[in-house]
DNA sequence: ATCCTCCCCTAC
DNA sequence: TAAGGTAGGGGAGGAT
């Protein structure tokens, strides 16, 4: 492997190249290797090699996890691949997607469940492969209902299909570095890759940091970030004119502009000549061809910011491949969703860590885009060079980066181009280079996720990182050591420098990372920060900006040390209590934080720009609206998300704004934020968009003065059925298979329900009550304490905490009782395939058609399971024709077959009868809907849905065909639901599949003919509900299988279900 | 008290 | 010529 390095690094030298991140990986993967064969040859007697010419491949997440099934493997004579190759015998997956199947069947893979490896351990031989096949599991699904294959195969382009995937195939969309990162095997926590023990200390390629080389600067005016300082400059002659001719001037009422005109008299320089024509015809002629010119230059300028601007074809497209402040949002969110989804896999392991010492390191790279651009442009190293869009002296572009040199003349990051070229001309600009960018991050995470017990993203070039060393006396040399080790390993492959800062929190890091810098490290002692820290700039810690700086600057607070003499209660007053004393800790070196790597669940989602913005009329304003929430829905769906919360983001031009500094800027603005409860969940970008433009048009803006959009969704919602992993690892190891099954066979379907979603949303008020949660909570027996104790309850979020310390914010991800309400029908579409169950065996068809009656539909106890079970045996086979009398029918659907469990039931219905009187459902429903509804729904905490002041006794539901679907925006007004045939029949199956989780198991359903269809449907949610409420019951009161529960509670926050009359 | 809305501020 | 995004912490002040 060393030799392998060296040679690369001589190979690198020459060529300038970041090392590919396969570079990193290969590496490691070979080292990996090595260790399981010895692993392998250590155990070979101990264990039956029974995978001997087995080669695996482990496709996504897996039950049990990936690396306990590589170790069983690896102990049982198989080879483990860490990558997927032509030579895998074996592919082990809980769930694949269908281009995934087809990909490995077509090259003649394997495909097993993880339980067949377990199997076959278990009984010490190899067990059939295709008991194991992960298809064809459930025959029902094949027989009777087989999966819209269009509708699949359309949607695998689509965001949400990828995303629905996304336990097992979230990396495959995703771009290179995140995939390298996610399905790093090595990634886990049992690689043993420790820089110290396997490098060669031949790493001294590092230099010597002259720590005073660059420190005396001493430019505090280009720290003072008022943006109006700078653009203020008299321009404001250029900015009129052209904002008149680029706006068309139609409007009269808009033109107060002209008040800068008037302001600026002396400038106007056109106009003086203008009054100044005289007879004299060269004159006229020179002049004549002055102002032609620059009009022609104006014409110019004005048709390349139109052509620039918001109104062009793929402008927020464009931007946001060009934004790099956009790009740093999205791989921070990147990194820690991979970051996060690493944590959560990663099984809590308890180490003693009684002799250990804790540090805490930042590492980051130095001036990231620039490192990274000059690997290819060596001879630029040592001249002051930035990363930039534009180069030309007077540009208003962004600096994003600037290297050391560059700013030992004071340019730094965020400038302004024709700002950091006054300090220094000779600034040489390189263009980004987003994707080798990408590829440096990639390196630099499994870097660090090798090299640390625990890690933090932070950006793209940054990471906190928690590293456990033996108490050894010399811990503090030890964890510099380490820390060269990485910045070597970091250098090594991407060619890029990293400093790294080390303490014992992470404010003190940081702050050491500023004293490492550049390409050094640093360990700020615990023991004497208070005193150390004294020496920084307010400015330096981190959550002091410019405001709160200007702020102390003003009361001659430079220093922490002069900011220590601040007590509290000042601090508190000035800045209020919990921000008070931060920066009362803050310059104490005092931060309480511990490393966050599992992320909390994202709150909001956005997209917004204030760049381009220029409109010349509300129609203009309208379609960018359209085109913007577009890209927010995109977004929603990529997290698969809906949001309850709309709120608009506006800058709005000052009334006197100067002409910005920046082309097409916003230059100086007013800022203007609305927000509105919706009362609904939406996600779907015609609903964004709708909403949003109300919002706007209530505002009664002028058009032309609009320089910065933001549309925003908060009070987010899980959009579709991802499986909860918390509640997954709950259950007993035998079903999590088939839930991860479930699932998959669920996001095939999530479009259709999100359509009916959206058909239904405005139906839905103040949906507040939450089926099992209320059964739950009034249930005043042991055991729902019990499970609530169990399950947990989530913390509510945006409440303020109480504790004004910083705390540790350990997201236990729970099942969320309280607020996932039941908001939606969320029906799914799906095929019957007739064809199919016409040919099975008759006596199978006959089974399967026997038709279950509920006796007297008047009886006003809910059918238990047992009635419905003996009703069916009673049934009367010849009333099927009486589509005439609701109440004397049988039930208007048959169900064809239903398994009893274990005589389940007949506890069941006791119990039931026991507690129907304390559910809260029934009560609500009856006192505020007077109607005969049938009684089985006042078990059912549904009223929300059913009540309605028109309401009737006879369902209604609109049949709509799936064209006139896609203009709802007022058909949602009214109590029908819109839905097709299609999509019940889907929903009909997912209940099936839901009920082969519960103690009932439904087999197949098919309807009478003669009887409507509708009006079928809606008695059979209603069986289907109380079956359901009946067997969540019984597992509650019986304590039977908590974890049951558990996955029954969640299928009920995705899959409520709603009757409207 | 606690929530909500509309901000401001910060980090990269 | 230019690509000034985005999520979250938190405060002020009003509503409940
Ligand atoms: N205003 C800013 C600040 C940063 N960045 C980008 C470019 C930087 O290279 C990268 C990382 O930011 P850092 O704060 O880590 O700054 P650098 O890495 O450039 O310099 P250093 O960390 O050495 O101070 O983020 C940017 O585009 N605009
Ligand atoms: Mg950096
Ligand atoms: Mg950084």
């Amino acid at each position: 492997m060393n030799i392998n390095n060296k040679k690369r690094k001589k190979d690198d030298k020459n060529q300038n190249k970041i090392s590919t991140h396969d570079d990193y990986v290969k590496d490691k993967i070979k080292k990996l290797r090595l260790q399981d064969q010895k692993i392998q040859e250590l155990h070979q007697n101990e264990y039956p090699q029974i995978f001997k010419n087995c080669i695996f491949y482990i496709n996504g997440y897996t039950i049990p996890p990936q690396q306990e099934l590589k170790k069983l493997i690896v102990l049982y004579g198989g080879q483990y691949e860490y990558y997927y190759t032509n030579i895998v015998t074996h592919i082990v997956a809980s769930q694949l997607n269908i281009a995934k199947i087809n990909e490995y069947e077509s090259s003649s893979k394997i495909i097993v469940k993880p339980n067949w490896i377990l199997d076959s351990i278990d009984q010490n031989k190899l067990k059939p492969t295709k008991d194991y096949a992960l298809i064809n599991k459930n025959p029902l699904k094949n027989f009777f209902f087989t999966l819209n294959s269009n509708n699949n195969n359309n949607n695998n382009t689509s965001h949400r299909q990828n995303q629905a995937n996304i336990v097992t195939e979230n990396s495959n969309k995703n771009n290179q570095h995140e995939l390298n990162i996610k399905n790093n095997p090595t990634a886990g926590n049992n690689s043993h890759i420790d820089i110290t023990e396997n490098e060669n200390n031949n790493n001294n390629e590092y230099e010597n940091k002259n720590e005073n080389e660059y420190e005396n600067e001493n430019e505090n005016e280009y720290e003072n970030k008022n943006e109006n300082e700078y653009e203020n400059k008299n321009e404001n002659e250029y900015e009129n004119k052209n904002e008149n001719e680029y706006e068309n001037k139609n409007e009269n009422e808009y033109e107060n502009e002209n008040e800068n005109e008037n302001e600026n008299e002396n400038e106007n320089e056109n106009e003086n000549e203008n009054e100044n024509e005289n007879e004299n015809e060269n004159n006229i002629i020179e002049k004549d061809k002055e102002e032609e010119e620059e009009e022609i230059n104006k014409s110019l300028e004005t048709k390349w910011d139109v052509k620039h601007s918001s109104v062009a074809p793929n402008f927020i497209e464009n931007y946001y491949e060009n934004s790099r402040l956009h790009y740093l949002s999205l791989w921070k969110n990147k990194l820690k969703a991979i970051i996060s989804s690493r944590a959560k896999d990663k099984p809590k392991v308890n180490t003693n860590y009684s002799n250990k010492t804790r540090f805490i390191m930042h590492v980051d790279m130095d001036c990231f885009f620039v490192s990274v651009g000059l690997i290819s442009r060596p001879e630029l190293v040592n001249k002051p060079v930035g990363v930039s869009h534009s180069s030309g002296k007077n540009s208003g572009s962004d600096i994003a980066s600037c290297n050391y040199v560059a700013r030992s003349y004071g340019v730094r990051n965020g400038m302004l181009i024709m700002h950091a070229k006054k300090l220094c001309p000779k600034l040489e600009i390189i263009p980004y280079e987003f994707e080798n960018y990408e590829k440096v991050t990639s390196i630099l995470y499994n870097v660090l996720i090798d090299n640390s017990d625990n890690i933090q993203a932070v950006s793209c070039d940054e990471a906190y990182i928690e590293i456990w060393l033996p108490k050894t006396g010399n811990e503090e040399i030890d964890i510099l050591n380490k820390a060269k080790k990485i910045r070597a390993k970091i250098k090594e492959y991407t060619k890029c420098n990293a400093s790294i800062g080390i303490s014992n929190n992470m404010l003190l890091s940081r702050l050491a990372t500023k004293k490492a810098k550049p390409n050094g490290e640093f360990f700020l002692s615990p023991k004497n920060s208070f005193e150390f820290i004294q020496q920084f700039n307010v400015s330096d810690l981190p959550g002091v900006g410019w405001s709160i700086e200007n702020k102390f600057n003003e009361k001659d607070i430079k220093t922490c040390k002069d900011l220590q003499k601040v007590s509290l209660s000042t601090l508190q007053k000035e800045f209020g209590t919990k921000s008070g004393q931060k920066l009362y800790n803050l310059c104490r070196g005092i931060d309480n934080r511990e490393l966050n790597s599992e992320n909390s669940e994202r709150r909001s989602i956005s997209a917004e720009i204030t760049w381009g913005i220029r409109f010349s009329n509300n129609d203009q304003f309208k379609a960018f609206i359209k085109e913007i929430s577009k890209e927010v829905s995109k977004r929603m769906e990529n997290e698969n998300k809906k949001g309850q919360k709309l709120t608009i983001k506006l800058k709005i031009r000052e009334e006197n704004a100067d002409k910005p500094l920046k082309r097409l800027g916003h230059g100086s603005c007013r800022n203007l934020s609305k927000s509105r409860n919706l009362n609904m969940y939406i996600y779907k970008s015609e609903d964004i968009a709708k909403l949003s433009w109300e919002i706007i048009n209530n505002l009664k803006l002028n058009p032309k003065d609009i320089r910065g959009i933001g549309i925003q969704l908060s009070k987010l919602k899980e959009l579709s059925d991802l499986p909860d992993l918390s509640v997954l690892n709950a259950l007993p190891k035998s079903i999590q298979d088939e839930v991860i099954q479930f699932y998959q066979f669920n996001n095939n379907i999530n479009n259709a329900i999100n359509q009916n979603y959206n058909n239904n949303n405005n139906n839905n008020n103040n949906n507040n009550n939450n089926i099992v949660n209320s059964i739950i909570t009034n249930n005043q027996n042991k055991q729902s304490k019990d499970i609530q104790n169990k399950i947990g309850e989530k913390k509510k979020r945006g409440r303020k905490k109480k504790t004004t310390n910083i705390t540790n914010n350990n997201n236990t991800k729970t099942i969320n009782n309280k607020e996932n309400a039941i908001d939606k029908l969320l029906p799914s579409p799906s095929k019957i395939d007739m064809d199919v169950m016409n040919e099975l065996p008759i006596d199978i068809q006959e089974e399967l058609f026997q038709i279950y009656h509920k006796k007297n539909e008047k009886k006003k106890e809910p059918v238990t399971l047992t009635q419905f079970w003996n009703n069916n045996n009673n049934k009367n086979n010849n009333n099927n024709n009486n589509n005439n009398n609701n109440n004397q029918n049988r039930d208007s659907l048959e169900l064809i077959s239903i398994i009893k469990d274990n005589n389940q039931n007949e506890t069941l219905v006791n119990n039931k009868l026991n507690n129907k009187n304390s559910l809260p459902s029934s009560s609500q429903f009856n006192k505020s809907n007077n109607n005969n509804y049938n009684n089985q729904l006042n078990f059912i905490n549904i009223s929300q849905r059913i009540e309605s002041p028109k309401s009737t006794n006879n369902f209604s539901i609109n049949y709509e065909s799936q064209a006139k679907k896609n203009d709802q925006y007022n058909a949602s007004n009214s109590n029908d639901i819109i839905i097709n045939e299609k999509d019940i029949k889907e929903l009909i199956q997912h209940w099936i599949e839901l009920f082969n989780y519960t103690n009932c198991n439904i087999k197949s359903i098919s309807f009478n003919e003669d009887y409507e269809f509708y009006e079928q449907l809606i008695k059979f949610i209603k069986k289907i509900q109380n079956m359901i409420i009946e067997s969540l019951c019984w597992h509650i009161s019986k304590n039977k299988n908590l974890t049951i529960v558990a996955s029954l509670m969640t299928f009920f926050e995705r899959y409520p279900i709603f009757i409207y009359k």
